[in-house]
DNA sequence: CGCCATTTGATTGTGCACAACTGAATTGTG
DNA sequence: CACAATTCAGTTGTGCACAATCAAATGGCG
């Protein structure tokens, strides 16, 4: 539990500081990509999470509402309406499985797939606006992941029968 | 413009897979430290935005809407409806200033002041939750700020006549 | 078969982010 | 003083995040 702190002049007090500095700066980075995406993704009609789930069908094709759930790790609270707003947009297909009918299944249709051909060009300009290099965006997504891992099974031990 | 980029094997599509990664990571990431904050700030009745205004109002005092806004880089559309919930929760007082009848300015009650004794403990929990030591948060929080700078940046030349 | 736990998507409700707009108050300029 | 521009908070509308809940379908078990 203690952990040590005995240096860094450390009275309680400024922790609040320290501490607006830490989680603050992932927020603020986060809303600015997100800014910066909502600039270049404007023109595709995308808005980021919409680009987010196409990225997905784009690799994988025909997918099941559960699997971009998991990979994109958004419950159907927030990707139902979504995927309705791409349907709505002509972008996808939304059809329930005849094996399951549980499941949905999300495809593309021919104009999603064919907005691809536009977004390919969406990466490089996210890359030039970081200012960063590869080597620099390579650590950072490093670092994030195991942040993320790290946070996610604290917060699993923090709500033990929850979910 | 070209940045180097001949070696790494990019055939133009798997730009779209890597990308995924980068901002997905920074998305993941945020969403992950509000999940565990969502669950340390539920005993003190306070969100994680609400938490982040709470502590420039303990940091500064009394401080006008328009300075949250410039110290948490938030709208009054995304301000006002909080600040009403943190009212109704006796936390703060809002009240328009006297010099100057547009200026809202918002104050701790002393209910919200206490509040401040609980959440002292918070920051250490979160540091823990993390796994990072003091050194790499440090060098995070630079690299962050760094990157949001540079987002900001690129989005003001991507959209020249606005804001 | 009948019953029950599990899986899966959808729905509802709360809260945040942000663009666009409104309206009041202030400031600058002639 | 009159009038235009600016500043500032608030409101509205759209979209995302997530908890809680529901209903339908499936699969296992007696």
């Amino acid at each position: 539990m203690t952990t040590e702190l005995s240096r860094d002049t450390a009275p309680e007090e400024d922790w609040l500081r320290l501490d607006r500095q830490i989680c603050f700066s992932l927020h603020a980075a986060s809303r600015a990509f997100n800014g910066v995406y909502r600039v270049l993704l404007k023109e595709l009609g995308l808005t980021y999470p919409q680009y987010l789930v196409m990225l997905v069908l784009w690799e994988h094709g025909e997918t099941p509402v559960k699997k971009l759930g998991e990979h994109l790790r958004l419950d159907s609270g927030t990707l139902s309406p979504l995927l309705k707003r791409l349907e709505a947009a002509g972008l996808v297909r939304r059809e329930r499985s005849t094996r399951d009918e549980r499941s949905v299944q999300v495809a593309l249709t021919d104009e999603g797939a064919a907005l691809r051909e536009r977004a390919v060009l969406v990466p490089r300009r996210i890359m030039s606006a970081t200012g960063f290099s590869l080597e620099e965006i390579r650590d950072l997504h490093i670092r994030l992941d195991r942040l993320t891992t790290a946070l996610d099974t604290a917060a699993l031990e923090e709500t033990p029968g929850r979910r």
